[in-house]
RNA sequence: UCCUCUGUAGCUCAGCGGUAGAGCGGGUGGCUGUUAACCACUAGGUCGUUGGUUCGAUCCCAACCGGAGGAGCCA
């Protein structure tokens, strides 16, 4: 008889009669009698409940024994449910322990702390917030590559290996070969020069997208930063769209369309996952989704954005002042207070922005914009690309980079270049949004940060 | 990297200059169509590490290591 995913068996309408479940069992409550079993797949938030009788020939040796944590599987029937909470049990016929779980099994059928947890990640999937963490994880994964897909991008798989040494994102790890008999012979770079692992796949994409026109990259990124912050992992996922013969403006929009629709997703197929974050993780967690779906997102520039700061009589930590950048504290006082809604601040000063963002008109300002959500700050970044190739040799050559480095990104403007944007999408700090979760190590599922590697 | 807080039983925490306690979890027994069940009994700890102060340190001090929050950097 083929398994079935309590997921599906949890859904049935009319009784499907005898089925044949799989999975671990999250608490056990012996009755004289019998036993009230509780088991999880994984397929779902919502466990089982098994009833085990003790005419069982099996349930001293394996209904007993099967505690916290253990593997069973159960033949049955599924029956309407005489007690309250669930609507369906399991009435055993047969049950098999396929792995009993000893006395030491360290998640207990108390609450954890996520810090408990993270000690032990390779069994915290096991709980029920890291089931659903990790299920809408998945979810928005698929949701953003349809997305995509049904707008016509190309997915494209930049390397994640690569000899760009100056990005401008930041700290790069070194990849090095291990042999010794290579290092010793001064022949220790296995590719003839240094090699790191990626920043951001931004520069690579920008090649495809003047070729295929709109394309996005959704993959591993690698950041040595010292960062100790709820918001940083030195291993994380980004997703990157770029795209030819657009504009800021076009940026900003599919920007603003993407988050939107990731979040109208979790609430349409995440939902019970979501009811439980919301009821363990943050109260308002689907009042504010809900809001983010339905309202529109506000647009300020940066001019602006700095005299409604300075209008707004706070006192900030750090002062505000035109041609500097935003504080995390600014940021948050723009999403989380001024608008209570998602921002996006455009126009950014020319010398706090990275080479290849375009110089506007005024000379001072880059094409440049963030989205800024409340609770996380900073969850996008793009810009519209310099496409003019003296200006951006002009910016090379400001920010002191050897242009022979970057022959190849320049050719994309001195061979048919075209107005094109782009912008990088944390895919934890979404995540983080999404489900509400406050610290990216319990979206990941095993985090890489200064000092930790563990598993 | 900087600032602040923190490190006591498997987990969550209380405590105190005279070498330790609760709840939960575990074990045993009981009871019950139960819902993080309930009741009783019971077993668990060189109080993060290393120094120092002291007659005496888990408690005070220092350094180090781990954890958390905030900042910077960013996604």
């Amino acid at each position: 008889m083929p398994r079935i995913r309590l997921v599906d068996l949890l859904r049935s309408e009319s009784c499907p009669g005898k089925v044949f479940v799989q999975g671990w069992v999250r608490t056990k409550r012996d009755a004289k009698g019998f036993s009230f079993l509780e088991i999880n797949d994984g397929s779902c938030l919502a466990n089982l409940q098994v009833i085990a009788d003790a005419i069982l020939p099996e349930y001293s040796s394996a209904v007993l024994p099967a505690r916290t944590g253990a593997s069973v599987e159960v033949m049955g029937e599924l029956v309407a449910s005489q007690g309250k909470g669930q609507r369906w049990e399991l009435r055993a016929e047969k049950v098999v322990l396929t792995g009993s779980a000893p006395e030491d099994y360290p998640l207990q059928k108390k609450g954890h702390s996520l810090e408990f947890l993270r000690s032990i990640a390779h069994l915290r999937p096991r709980t029920n917030l890291f089931g659903a963490v990790f299920r809408i994880r998945s979810r928005m994964a698929y949701a953003i590559h349809r997305f995509f897909q049904e707008r016509g991008f190309v997915y494209v798989h930049t390397p994640i290996i690569t000899a760009s040494d100056c990005e401008g994102a930041g700290e790069m790890f070194r990849v090095v070969t291990m042999e010794r008999e290579k290092v010793r012979t001064g022949k220790e770079e296995f590719f003839g020069k240094p090699t790191y692992l990626t920043v951001s796949g931004q520069l690579e994409g920008e090649t495809f997208a003047c070729a295929l026109s709109d394309i996005y990259t959704f993959g591993p990124t690698f950041r040595a930063e010292n960062s100790n912050t709820s918001r940083h992992a030195a291993e994380f996922w980004m997703i990157e769209p770029e795209m030819a013969f657009c504009d800021l403006e076009g940026d900003m929009a599919l920007a603003e369309e993407l988050v939107k629709a990731l979040v109208a997703d979790a609430l349409d197929f995440c939902a019970a996952d979501l009811v439980f974050c919301n009821q363990f993780v943050d109260k308002e967690l689907i009042q504010r989704l809900k809001f983010v779906r339905e309202r529109s997102f506000q647009r300020i520039s940066y001019t602006e954005a700095v005299a409604l700061l300075l209008a707004s009589g706070k006192s900030f930590e750090y002062p505000v002042e035109n041609g500097v950048a935003l504080q995390a504290e600014h940021e948050r006082y723009l999403t989380e207070e001024h608008f209570q809604c998602p921002v996006t601040v455009y126009n950014y000063p020319k010398g706090i922005k990275p080479f290849y963002m375009r110089r506007n008109d005024d000379g001072a300002t880059v094409a440049a914009m963030d989205l800024l959500v409340p609770g996380i700050g900073e969850i996008i970044g793009g810009s519209q690309r310099e496409e003019r190739l003296d200006v951006l040799e002009a910016n090379l050559r400001e920010q002191g980079l050897d242009l022979d480095a970057y022959r190849w990104y320049l050719d994309l403007r001195r061979y048919g270049t075209v107005p094109h944007a782009g912008f990088g999408l944390g895919f934890e700090r979404l995540l983080m949004f999404v489900t509400g979760v406050g610290n990216i190590r319990d979206v990941i599922p095993f985090p890489r940060t200064p000092g930790v590697a563990a598993f």
